[in-house]
DNA sequence: TTTGATTGTTACAATTATGTTAAATTTCTA
DNA sequence: TAGAAATTTAACATAATTGTAACAATCAAA
């Protein structure tokens, strides 16, 4: 992953499961910045102290009262090396703290230890859960040891659900991460390809593993 | 959260469990606004000192004076900065007081204070309340480490009242909280929903957890 | 081009949740 | 304690959500 420009001041780093990569968008608006936060919820932020229309600080707070986003790491960036300014940055909720001026390999470092501590799953070549595995640089998927074969998209879906299994995920999650950039495709889809999923990785087995929550989504359970 | 315009002179935020965010309401009036307020009982009052109708200040005396509504935290914006001034909004029981010109920072600052002070749990994913537990993430709720299964609506119920365990919501404001769009529900249908939490909770256990309050509502207690 | 795999959509069936009613019960008050 | 008011409860019809199968369109490989 490669941050481009060193002089935006606040970059979202975000996962896409389609490209398998790290995409990295820039904003140089406090105001705007937070906005564009709230409607991709990244993976990671990289925060400016000074900003126009509302400083790193705000944001960090801000974003640390909100369910949605408290859990996204954030890396505030500043000329500022006094104690005393560390520590408010980190009192306000970032989880490092990097003074300018850095080594960008120290900051890639630093980013990707964090991308790794938040979520460890999105890295890792083999996730399993239970008896299911699914080996993201073969591209397979086993259950009890035995391959399953499954289309893209079933792929895609077990992949994504298992990077956090037990949590629900809604539809529109599904569709925001799964599907990305063609948004326009009905709910119903998803429930086919849920079926799909299933069918596929029930063979000759008890256990469905994907819960269903009405009126709320899907989980790996 | 963002308030589009700082113009308006009577602001409402309200919590909505649905969407899980914040939604915000103008008014300019100030005896259109009162209503307004009894109606939705927000959980953040914007009020300015001069209203057409009938003045911030009044406004701020009388909801102060209702217990229904007293509980509502209320920032006061206006142009006068007068030490005088400010101690009159603060003793009519505002919260807090901004003098105009302010930052739009500082205002969400102080803002999102509030709501975190007055409201601190909205955002945890987890709550507990005594042997009882409700995981937003996971959608699920535990009575003494065992699932119960819940439909959705009897979840948000009680996600709703663990929130603020012992407070009595009336079924009104059950109604607005909890279906919110579709309001022309009967009462009784609340009781019933109530019952079936309580059905749910009640396995093999001695506690209730959910007090009745004769004519005025219900609460987990 | 043909073949087969994959995909999104639709219609309908199955399941689950919801709101209402009315009767039973409890609680309050005179 | 009788009667009124409020709440609980069960039953039921309706509504909403999800599961399923079949189909047509698209795409990729042979």
């Amino acid at each position: 992953m490669i941050i481009e420009d060193e002089e935006s001041i606040v970059t979202l780093v975000k996962y896409n499961l389609e490209k398998e990569g790290y995409k990295v968008f820039s904003n140089s608006n406090g105001e705007k910045a937070l906005e564009h936060i709230k409607e991709i919820a990244p993976d990671l932020i990289l925060l400016d102290w000074m900003l126009p229309n509302l400083s790193g600080i705000e944001i960090c707070k801000i974003l640390k009262t909100e369910k949605k986003h408290k859990h996204i790491p954030i890396i505030m960036l500043t000329a500022k090396g006094e104690e005393e300014d560390k520590i408010r940055g980190l009192n306000s909720g970032a989880d490092d703290y990097i003074t300018k001026p850095f080594s960008h390999k120290e900051l890639i470092a630093r980013v990707n230890a964090l991308l790794r501590r938040v979520n460890p799953s999105v890295s890792e070549d083999i996730v399993e859960y239970e008896d299911l595995k699914v080996d993201r640089i073969e591209r397979k998927v086993f259950r009890e040891k035995k391959e399953i074969k499954l289309g893209p998209t079933e792929f895609k879906l077990l992949n994504f659900l298992i990077k956090n299994p037990k949590r629900v995920y809604s539809r529109e999650q599904l569709l925001e991460n799964i599907w990305s950039d063609n948004i326009n495709v009905e709910n119903r889809t998803i429930d086919v390809h849920i079926r799909r999923l299933r069918q596929a990785i029930n063979i000759n087995s008890k256990k469905n593993y994907i819960r269903t929550v009405r009126s709320a989504g899907y989980a790996l359970d």
